[in-house]
RNA sequence: GGGGAGAUACCAAAGCGGCCAACUGGGACGGACUGUAAAUCCGUUGUCUACGACUUCGCAGGUUCGAAUCCUGCUCUCCCCA
């Protein structure tokens, strides 16, 4: 993998730039659909590609181990082969479900024993173990194994967790180094900052995540339900801190509002669900605002859902049609909705890259966040 | 013609003397959702001058301290046999 800084901002600490893998290219600041279990919900890769300009996605290794396994996987020749999605995808470790599923897990400084959520079987997840199953996978970009902490969070608890952390790092990164690829391709493994919201052990984190020297670091342990100006004030200790020639993944993140907030502290790539997850709920995110698909004001409004934004989906389909298909839980206002969201996320930062390279990133971030975040 | 069952809020359906403004579904109307156990979850859903009051359980009477619940009549619906 190789990162190249193409402009930076002034005003903020925004910067543009591109991730080259052996599956392609990643203009930053980068929006990463979630596909926990090989599949974005609803939306069709074609559609990923034509419509959204999805540039890499994600992929679960809890979740793929669990279902449909790795033997499976393997004999498909990878994630790549096995959906046929040949652009790069980026594979969280299992780290938040250590977090998400806290009541059917165990931790020790061994690892983590799971409870599996579909049948019930126990798994034991160590570094070692998440390493190879993620080289099973074969993503191209790869995360460490780590606790994602809860919110609110005991100091020592933090602490403790943050050093835990740090040394199944320390494991991930001899296990990785040792091991290869299986499918030709290159992997590459990037780190998590952990310390919850303290502000000593987040710098303290940093510092030892930016040693470890790998080619990307990611932030963790943020978007858990604290206040998003605590979320912000994390981001930019630990921005300072992570070396600028190397992108920064903000874990989990989140609104329009968050994104634009982060792109301005120097993040460079998202992954969130809820484009996808308020989608199905009947959240939509447009140019103009945030709609509740479902409210009654919708019912006569025949109007395009995204005039502005543009595309087939925001152009074609109609607010009261949809509205249709989400009250009568019609798979296709689903579809619709998750790809109108979705569209809506990766042109914002598509715009904001623009932005920062035309040096009106922070007047222009500063204009749109209002009218994006509004309730209509 | 003979015999039987039933009518409860927008719909379906519990309740069979006080704990009933009435279980539970559905629908409707709101809300939540941030490295996905989520096409999920949570509220509200008789009226009002709203931590209290008032009018509801086919209609009209009656019994009782007290009735959606018991009795009488009426109206309507459904089923079975001829």
């Amino acid at each position: 993998m190789k990162f190249e800084l193409l402009a930076t901002d002034t005003g903020t600490a925004a910067r543009a730039g591109e991730i080259t893998t052996d599956r392609g290219t990643i203009q930053t600041p980068i929006f990463m659909p979630v596909g926990t279990a090989a599949t974005v919900k609803a939306v069709h890769q074609r559609e990923l590609i034509q419509d959204i300009h999805a540039q890499i996605i994600l992929g679960n290794t809890y979740h793929l181990y669990l279902r449909p396994g790795l033997d499976v996987i393997q004999q498909a020749g990878g994630l790549h082969g096995f959906a046929n999605w040949q652009r790069p995808i980026l594979t969280d470790s299992g780290g938040y479900q250590v977090y998400s599923l806290s009541e059917k897990r165990k931790i020790s400084a061994e690892g983590v024993t799971f409870q599996s959520h579909i049948d019930g079987s126990k798994h034991i997840f160590t570094p070692e173990r998440v390493m190879d199953i993620q080289r099973v996978i074969g993503a191209d970009i790869i995360m460490a194994f780590d606790e994602c902490t809860p919110y609110p969070c005991e100091y020592d608890y933090a602490r403790e967790s943050m050093e835990m952390t740090h040394k199944w790092l320390e494991r991930c990164c001899r296990h990785f180094d040792q091991t290869e690829p299986l499918y030709g391709n290159s992997q590459t493994l990037f780190p998590i900052v952990q310390g919850s919201t303290f502000k000593d052990l987040r710098r303290h984190s940093a510092e030892v995540i930016a040693a470890a020297d790998r080619e990307g670091n990611a932030i963790g342990g943020l978007s858990v339900g604290e206040p998003a100006e605590l979320m912000y004030e994390m981001t930019e200790l630990v921005c300072g801190i992570l070396p600028k020639n190397k992108p920064r993944y903000l874990m989990g993140v989140g609104t329009p509002a968050n994104i634009l907030e982060a792109i301005a502290l120097g993040i460079d790539m998202f992954d969130c669900v809820m484009p996808t997850r308020n989608a199905r709920n009947g959240m939509l995110f447009t140019t103009q605002g945030i709609i509740n698909i479902r409210n009654e004001r919708w019912k006569n409004d025949f109007s395009p859902l995204d005039e502005t934004l543009g595309g087939y989906v925001s152009t074609h389909y109609s607010k009261a049609y949809l509205r249709h298909l989400v009250l009568s839980n019609e798979m296709l206002g689903a579809q619709i909705a998750s790809i109108q969201n979705l569209t809506l996320y990766l042109w914002l930062v598509r715009k904001a890259r623009e932005h920062i390279i035309a040096g009106t990133f922070e007047s222009w971030k500063n204009s749109v966040i209002a009218q994006l975040m509004r309730r209509i």
